[in-house]
DNA sequence: CCTAAGTGTCATAGG
DNA sequence: CACCTATGACACTTA
């Protein structure tokens, strides 16, 4: 019994200073020599429950007159909250223990209270400041401290939970300040001349719609178009697996489906027929994207581009590229000449015998073909992250709501213990008495502090260091 | 005429 | 080293 009280309360009591210090006895004592109180064993549930409290909330000062338990606190951040100790209370705290008692943890009191059984140190892991319940004020007394108990362990698990979930709050205000800091940067970029769209406008589709519902067609007013048949590439003996590569992401589709034409086999524009795109390759870029990299070149954006290059004997909706592979006689479609894998792009190569201006086009017309695919590409995937970090944004705004809450109902049940509490030891300084039956009362004692200790030694007596 | 959105192109970095 | 991809920046068209 006595040990049980000694191991439990990390409160030592001193009785020097007392008109009779010697006289103090009962049932149980604590570990200051002389000390003698009456303890019965709802005594010791008491403590239990106090120590249990005071290694949770880290209670460190305890004046409920002086306390709105009802404070709403601001949520700015919880991140100092947690700093302070991990439980997220932020109340002010004039009277907390010095520094000198943080340097002392748990094991402090195992080195205190050896004897000390694990199951009843709370939170072994965390830092425990201890300070006495010091209640003047407090007039209302519970019955029963049995009554007492099951309702603040009831509370206890709730604040246990609430503990853990405020370790969820950090989490969860770091990841907010990481993505205020993305979206930050989104917004930068939203600023940048990149031309991209927030979504308001819908030509970034899924690349699976790009597939179906689009009737890509070639314009009508399209001025040149060749069946394939009349290619030079397929009078070349183009391989199989060369005709075959519509897989790839299309893009350069000026002539689609088709070779280029010589002066040959050129033909006047109100003759020739086009076919879908779609009937001839299936495309994987967004709708949008594909619109204008099927066919629909624009024919005054190059016209203002390259003004000196437009000529009467080409057509006017030609893109640049388009001009310079009819001026060069590129023997073989741009569609092939972008789509084409490196080796199949040499092999189709090999089989012309090209200029150095017509093999420096080619290239050219190569490298820009991919790097428009490249840059839809990029683009498409810019607006899907921005899609993505709204939707996580409005979830950590729902997390934060859900914690601020959670929090609030943390503190009034923390404030509704703090009542309890007091009432509680209010009832057990009732029965401190000594041996001629003195009753000792609370405001007999006051709180000191000593080597990483609360001692609770009678007023107007200062502990000496040990 | 102004503006926002969309697009192509270039330069550059990195794989 | 050649080639490809990704991306910022710029210029331009279009609604």
């Amino acid at each position: 019994m006595c040990s049980a009280i000694n191991s439990v309360l990390p409160l030592r009591i001193s009785c020097e200073g007392l008109a009779n210090p010697g006289r103090l006895h009962g049932e149980v004592s604590t570990n200051v020599t002389g000390f003698r109180a009456h303890r019965s064993p709802q005594h010791m549930e008491m403590d239990l429950a106090w120590q249990e409290l005071m290694a949770i909330t880290e209670l460190q000062e305890f004046e409920v007159p002086n306390e709105n338990p009802f404070e709403a606190i601001p949520y700015l951040s919880m991140e100092p909250m947690v700093s302070q100790g991990g439980f997220g209370m932020s109340q002010p705290q004039p009277e907390s223990i010095p520094a000198t008692c943080d340097a002392h943890s748990t094991g402090v009191y195992e080195n205190a209270y050896p004897e000390m059984p694990p199951y009843q140190r709370l939170n072994p892991h965390m830092d425990m400041h201890y300070s006495l319940p010091v209640s003047h004020g407090s007039s209302r007394m519970l019955a029963n401290t049995q009554a007492l108990h099951p309702p603040l362990m009831s509370l206890l698990e709730h604040m246990n939970m609430t503990t853990r979930s405020h370790g969820i709050v950090k989490d969860s205000v770091i990841n907010l300040h990481c993505t205020g800091q993305i979206k930050q940067g989104c917004a930068d970029d939203l600023e940048s001349d990149s031309g991209l769209s927030l979504g308001s406008s819908p030509p970034l589709a899924s690349p699976e719609n790009a597939v179906h519902g689009v009737p890509l067609y070639l314009p009508a007013d399209r001025t040149m178009g060749y069946t394939e048949s009349e290619s030079i590439g397929e009078q070349c003996c183009m391989r199989p697996s060369l005709l075959g590569s519509v897989d790839y992401q299309q893009s350069y589709s000026s002539y689609p489906g088709t070779s280029y034409p010589t002066t040959a086999n050129m033909q006047p524009i109100n003759q020739q027929t086009y076919q879908p795109i779609a009937s001839m390759k299936q495309p994987v870029l967004p709708t949008a994207l594909q619109l204008n990299s099927s066919g629909l070149t624009r024919l005054g954006s190059y016209q203002s581009m390259y003004p000196n290059q437009k000529s009467s004997s080409v057509p006017v909706h030609l893109s640049r590229d388009e001009r310079r592979a009819l001026a060069l006689k590129i023997p073989f479609s741009l569609e092939k000449i972008v789509n084409l894998p490196v080796d199949d792009f040499s092999e189709l190569l090999s089989q012309f015998t090209l200029s150095d201006a017509q093999l420096a086009l080619v290239r050219d017309i190569r490298r820009r073909g991919k790097n428009k695919v490249a840059a839809q590409n990029c683009r498409k995937r810019k607006f899907e992250n921005i899609v993505h970090l709204e939707n996580e944004l409005g979830q950590l705004r729902a997390q934060r709501e859900h914690l601020s809450r959670e929090r609030l109902e943390f503190q009034q049940n923390l404030a509704i213990i703090k009542c309890q509490l007091s009432d509680l030891y209010t009832q057990v300084f009732s029965q401190l008495r000594d041996e001629e039956g003195h009753l000792y009362s609370v405001d007999e004692f006051s709180l000191q502090q000593a080597n990483g200790n609360i001692y609770l030694v009678p007023r107007n007596t200062a502990l000496e260091g040990e």
